[in-house]
RNA sequence: GUUCCCAUCGUCUAGAGGCCUAGGACACCAGGUUUUCAUCCUGGUAACCGGGGUUCGAAUCCCCGUGGGAACGCCA
């Protein structure tokens, strides 16, 4: 899947590219064949294409390049920049615990690496041959310089025993193949850099940029995982986020533009500072990201609404459309809706005569109606000739008949309310009159 | 454990030595508008991790400490 981290990189990494006339391009890095599977790459798919991240060209699988990687592990093993080693993994282990028990990083120890004897049976990986002494330096576009010492980096695989090519092999080849000039990605890979870097000066190729941004930590400030709730892109679509506050909100993680809160696609595709991007982790807030979707949300037309709801969440709003009456009603719906799964619930009274009803505010608010007030309200609305009942006036009604009878307006409006909706809170009664009508309001008003 | 990264309100952040009595947004609280809830308007609470330097002056630069995170795979 494409969490929001993930997501949130290609984010940086659109904007980046598309403010700089530059090309994006999709790198679908499937190196481990035991898992992966095409189904999570087209979810991966999926949710780029809801964010609205549109990529130039096909996807580039890694799995269709073995060949070109397998060219280049030879050249490499021809001119002495890597070698076969057959450990076997007991080896391996018992030589991290070893390296681990005297306080140091646990390390292949590198028994192979001048091995010059007859080649042993069995399988085998191939290793790189990193420089014993010196350092790499990585010039991070978003932390700086950082100065990492070589004695720290293993002489880590880059063939497997299966003859599939490694991560940190393959993102070296392809950088530079496809003439990759950034690379933004989470700080998680940070460490992984320099062992790109030595790679690619063995093998005498040209550096890309880099610039690491910080991660996307959960509530607790721990790594973003599955007990935080929702970490999937397709998590947040179908709990009726909006692609727009998705969108804004993981921009506004850990980059910034003065004091600038809403970002339109439009205008980052424009203008995307990497300088913006900050270098301390930071924290999914989802009151944030509710208000960003309510601002959204009012932004849409109602057509707009109207069809999405029913595409994607399989609400139909189409009566809404209906008449200027219903309208209003639908406008004053959605400046109260945080989410678009809000709608059904919100219109449930005005879509269906057999509406659910909020039982504890319905008796609470009933217990105390006052039944005549009820009564003459009904027979005045009643006495209204169809084509003459507006919200207005209906609602008029309602003041004179509390007035009349000596009673505070809300007295008489809050049963009113609750018996036209469900609920006690509902939009403005004026809209909810007109949008109602003549004949169902009174209907409403007689189930006393 | 080792290496690397990071550290401003609860959260996202502004801040590139004097403009900082530390600004904005979300959340929260209070008041106002309103026929309810919400919206909307007004106001408020709330932060520079600690200690040393450097400097006339430090949230900003340096060092140490503390705390957090990441990496150390035949995962990516």
């Amino acid at each position: 899947m494409l969490h929001v981290g993930g997501a949130r990189t290609a984010i940086f990494n659109y904007f980046f590219a598309r403010s700089q006339g530059g090309r994006f391009i999709l790198r679908i890095e499937d190196t481990d064949t035991e898992r992966s599977k095409q189904e999570y790459t087209d979810e991966i798919l999926d949710s780029m294409k809801w964010l609205g991240l549109d990529w130039d060209a096909e996807p580039i699988y890694q799995t269709q390049r073995f060949d070109i990687y397998r060219d280049y592990v030879r050249k490499m093993l021809a001119d002495g920049t890597a070698y076969k080693c057959w450990a076997t993994a007991e080896e391996i282990d018992s030589m991290r615990a070893k390296a681990t028990a005297e306080g140091k990083k646990p390390m292949y120890d590198r028994r192979y690496r001048d091995y010059t004897g007859a080649e042993p049976s069995g399988p085998y990986v191939v290793r790189f041959k990193t420089p014993l002494t010196g350092t790499t330096v990585v010039h991070d576009l978003i932390k700086g310089d950082v100065t990492f010492s070589n004695e720290e980096i293993d002489d880590f695989v880059i063939l497997r025993s299966n003859d599939a090519p490694t991560y940190n092999f393959t993102v070296v080849v392809d950088d530079v193949e496809m003439k990759i000039t950034h690379v933004i990605r989470g700080d998680d890979h940070l460490n992984n850099t320099p062992k790109q870097i030595l790679l690619m000066q063995a093998m005498g190729f040209k550096i890309p940029n880099y610039g690491h941004v910080p991660m996307i930590l959960g509530a607790d400030k721990m790594k973003l995982s599955k007990r935080h709730g929702a970490v999937a892109v397709t998590n947040y679509r179908e709990e009726g986020y909006l692609p727009e506050s998705m969108l804004n909100a993981l921009v506004r993680l850990g980059w910034s533009k003065g004091d600038q809160e809403i970002f339109s696609k439009s205008e980052l595709c424009k203008d995307f500072p990497l300088a913006g991007c900050g270098s301390s982790p930071s924290v999914f807030d989802r009151a944030k990201l509710d208000h960003l979707n309510n601002h959204y949300i009012r932004e849409k037309s109602l057509e707009d609404l109207c069809a999405l709801l029913k595409k994607t969440y399989l609400v139909d709003l189409s009566p809404l459309l209906a008449s200027e009456s219903s309208r209003k009603l639908f406008e004053a719906l959605r400046e109260r809706a945080v989410r678009m799964t809000d709608f059904s619930a919100l219109a449930e009274w005005y879509l269906r005569n057999d509406f659910a009803r909020d039982e504890a505010s319905t008796k609470e608010v009933m217990a105390t109606a006052p039944r005549e007030a009820l009564e003459a309200l009904a027979t005045k609305w009643s006495a209204v000739p169809d084509s003459e009942f507006s919200g207005v006036k209906a609602f008029e009604m309602i003041k004179e008949t509390a007035t009349t009878l000596k009673l505070k307006i809300p007295q008489l409006a809050k049963p009113v309310r609750v018996l036209l909706t469900g609920t006690l809170a509902s939009p403005d009664l004026g809209i909810v009159l007109e949008a109602l009508g003549k004949t169902r309001a009174l209907e409403r008003l007689r189930k006393v």
